[in-house]
DNA sequence: TATTGTTATACTCTATAACTATA
DNA sequence: TATAGTTATAGAGTATAACAATA
């Protein structure tokens, strides 16, 4: 056998631990404004930019374009959102956001910030900072490099 | 709108980056070495105590009883365990790992920890041990907190 | 009657391909 | 001929229920 290793539990097992706590509890705060997690995600696109087709939005997320449609169906029936013509190629649709839409997101987005914050509240403010940044690096700089061109689209929700 | 938060990227958003990339990689691996990534975490937890009935090790890894039986079918196809009648329950079948199974298992487990080892190799020793030290603590005692009961079996891979 | 391992069934997600209307 | 959006189809993965052998 081999000797124990520095980690306990290995960084996948905490990766998945991690993210499966954090989809549960968002996806309850999601439902509970009226959105699923998918529908949360694609919200925060459509009102944190520029009016943008579908496949813009699709490429934006990212999220597969077929995907894309039944999740903004959603959002539409939920009044959320809306589409409309783009006046200057008719097979073109522009995603906006409603004012409901608005206003939910920014109402869910306080509380899943807060669940987020909360998770770190206990760690003095230098270690916090020291965590998350490093949490970034290890994603965007190291991640990126061992795993080649393996992560596409679809990673997270 | 809201004003940015401190977190660039969320918690979440980083989380499922990690996890999905790891498994990816550590499918990749497993793969290599005549399993799949399920079929990896299970001989682990087979190689790793002794010999237990398919109940006791589904409710230890943990993973369904039904999922299970695919499981180990797949690692007695490659020849990596076997299953014998528990002699105190015919009911029940004692599952062991082969002389074949260990020496996959071993080399499979020092390409993952290499690997895990590798995206933390450019943090000095003391910002190393604290970052894991602080995931450790926020998965297994704030997170379960937050979550409440939600965190049940099936979580990872 | 309850439990172990197994098989069968149904359901959810996702991935791919095909279709329409415009360009 | 190519592109934007949509719909339909097929596949993987998972969850639930039912079953035979044994306790």
């Amino acid at each position: 056998m081999l000797e124990d290793s520095p980690l306990r539990r290995d960084l996948h097992w905490l990766a998945a631990q991690l993210k499966h706590g954090l989809s549960m509890i968002e996806t309850e705060i999601a439902q509970r404004h009226g959105m699923s997690l998918w529908a949360y995600t694609v919200l925060v696109e459509v009102a944190g930019g520029p009016s943008r087709s579908q496949l813009a939005l699709a490429a934006a997320v990212p999220v597969d374009k077929t995907k894309l449609v039944a999740i903004l169906d959603e959002l539409e029936a939920a009044g959320l959102d809306g589409r409309r013509p783009d006046p200057r190629d008719r097979r073109a649709r522009l995603v906006d956001p409603t004012d409901a839409g608005r206003a939910a997101l920014d109402a869910a987005t306080r509380e899943i910030r807060s669940v987020e914050d909360s998770l770190l509240a206990d760690l003095d403010a230098d270690r916090r900072a020291d965590f998350v940044r490093t949490l970034q690096h290890v994603v965007t700089t190291r991640l990126a490099q061992a795993a080649g061109t393996a992560t596409g689209p679809e990673t997270s929700c």
